[in-house]
DNA sequence: CTGAAAGCGCTTACAG
DNA sequence: CTGAAAGCGCTTACAG
């Protein structure tokens, strides 16, 4: 019976009406003059008869939900679960519920669960795009759907989105591998390499060797095969003509694939082969070597990402773009980089 | 205007009443004969609208959301994400979009959530609760809210509940060690150890010590606090009367902030101090040594779950329970424990 | 200070 | 085969 309650169940309880009840609720008792004797009355019905809101019905009059949609590739991914969790906190914060889905890189997928928090009437989106145009994810934010991406842009156009520096953090960690007499890195990116976050870290990275006039290499894994592919990058490398001295792994799924193989082949890391990578996690600083890893500051993230689409949510101006916005990476050099000892 | 279309406008577009229009997009135009021809004009209109159904409305009108709660402690852990990515993939499957909370262990936090989860009418609620007692819980099943369970029960009452073999792990790990030839276990468990997780894991570990005569030591870390409780534990223990010749960390945060220690300290494992733990990471093979862990079946876990979790929902008969099922657990035997090479 | 009424956008008996 | 009407449980002008 608890949930069947209505507001009209107090109203008949009280013997006032609903709307009476439904203002002193909504804490507009003051402002519509409503006694505090009156509010007390109601508030007694309320935890006598145990009244529960139907936010449903709510949602249906007020066309808000006070619910947000996270759309990431994948929320069991270390780096997204963190995300989701700080905006959890943030949104619960601001009386938001928040559904979480995961793509998988699937631009289709992605669409498809899109489209499903839009008629689940969310009121904003954050999401972790797979997609390399702008125009459908345009077309919901001009439809009435305020959206922020988040960790990856489409590049500097409509539509808000809150990264890492990735760049920087690229440039940063070739520089540093450059400094410790590192000559040859092979980048082992993914196969959604479009992807802005993938695409700028390989950028920035690349262009310091470039500039040093030194030999690189890029090559891709699959989203769905990191674990063999990079099995297979590696198991042949030495039968190739260019022969690395250094990975950069972008980010930490390959990182950890990569420390797979390098323990069971018993490669030695820094000396044979050194290790950089994006995405810190605890663990690499457990292990021996520990890993050097660009860290991304995921609460900032977070927060400024928050504060965008609570801004279109609030103000409805889902026209209005900060555009790009970047938050500073910090590298933590470890062993696995570092060839002379400082 | 996209998203402002309602079931009206593309019945007036049509000619013909919504009625209609709501029988065809809802699959029933077979049933109540309506024409093809009249289908696919619905079809025509739905298209040319981008009609998108609001799903708000559907849910007032039928009670059913669509929409499951799933409350664990922290989405950031990887176990809970784990369980939550497996658990979205399922729910998808069946139409439910997910709501993920985390409590942080805190009673109040997690009656609040699930109060505001059910104020927003969802169908159904997994819970890893941190409570002790049944009888709240209970409360929500019975008031229409079905509710499963997960990872922890509360004992073998009313609510159902799918939990992995916890004891019997605890107790193969003891197992394990003894055959090694340890003699003087440290568990170093959670200051929540009445949640039956970490409960039933020390247990049958204890157990097995305690038949052969050999003596051990419980102590308990913060779930706040893990990191610096776990330093503070074991700094003194050289000191201490007792001396441990193992480890057992009941959960995997505990267990990276045991080998965050005994890294820092250069402690020899498993010949200064085996260690063995709970919820298999994947670096926990990728590091020297290699972790031994208990690994526990999340997908089955889930898929577990949800059946039941979908069994109530639909036939709405939430007295029914399933008691606690367990789930059997895996160990996997790795160098951290291994003082006799096999 | 308070209430009757409309309406959010659907679904579902009910009637023809 | 099809439509008019009621109603899910709220909020919010509007009127007094």
């Amino acid at each position: 019976m608890a949930g069947r309650v209505t507001l009209d169940d107090i109203a008949q309880r009280v013997g006032v009406s609903k709307t009476l009840v439904s203002l002193v609720l909504n804490g507009k008792a003051e402002r519509y003059g409503i006694s505090k004797q009156t509010c007390d009355r109601v508030f007694v019905a309320v935890h006598e008869l145990n009244y529960r809101p139907n936010q449903t019905a709510r949602s249906l009059r007020t066309g808000k939900t006070r619910t947000i949609g996270l759309v990431v590739s994948d929320i069991s991914n270390a780096f997204y679960a963190n995300l989701a969790r700080e905006f959890e906190d943030l949104a619960t914060a601001q009386g938001y519920s928040v559904f979480i889905c995961s793509t998988d890189e699937d631009v289709e997928k992605e669409k498809s669960l899109i489209t499903m928090l839009r008629n689940r009437q969310v009121d904003g989106l954050v999401v972790s795009s797979s997609q390399d145009k702008t125009d459908w994810l345009n077309a919901i934010n001009d439809g009435g759907t305020p959206l922020v991406l988040i960790d990856r842009h489409l590049g500097n156009n409509t539509l808000s989105a809150v990264v890492g520096a990735n760049r920087k953090g690229g440039r940063m960690l070739a520089r540093h591998l450059v400094e410790q007499g590192f000559q040859n890195p092979l980048v082992i990116g993914l196969s959604t390499n479009h992807i802005s976050s993938v695409a700028e870290r390989i950028e920035g990275f690349v262009e310091v060797f470039k500039n040093e006039n030194l030999e690189y290499a890029v090559h891709e894994v699959g989203f769905h095969s990191v674990q063999s592919d990079v099995v297979n990058l590696l198991n042949g490398i030495e039968a190739k003509r260019f022969k690395p001295d250094c990975l950069f792994a972008v980010n930490n799924n390959i990182a950890t694939a990569v420390l797979q193989y390098l323990s069971a082949k018993n490669v030695k890391v820094p000396n044979e082969l050194g290790l950089v990578c994006f995405d810190d996690m605890p663990y690499f600083s457990i292990i021996k070597p520990s890993v050097t890893a660009v860290e991304q500051p995921i609460a900032k993230i977070c927060s400024k990402a928050f504060g965008i689409l609570q801004e279109l949510m609030e103000t409805g101006s889902n026209s209005k773009t900060t555009g790009v916005v970047e938050i500073p990476v910090k590298v933590k050099i470890r062993e696995s980089s570092m060839l002379k000892s400082n």
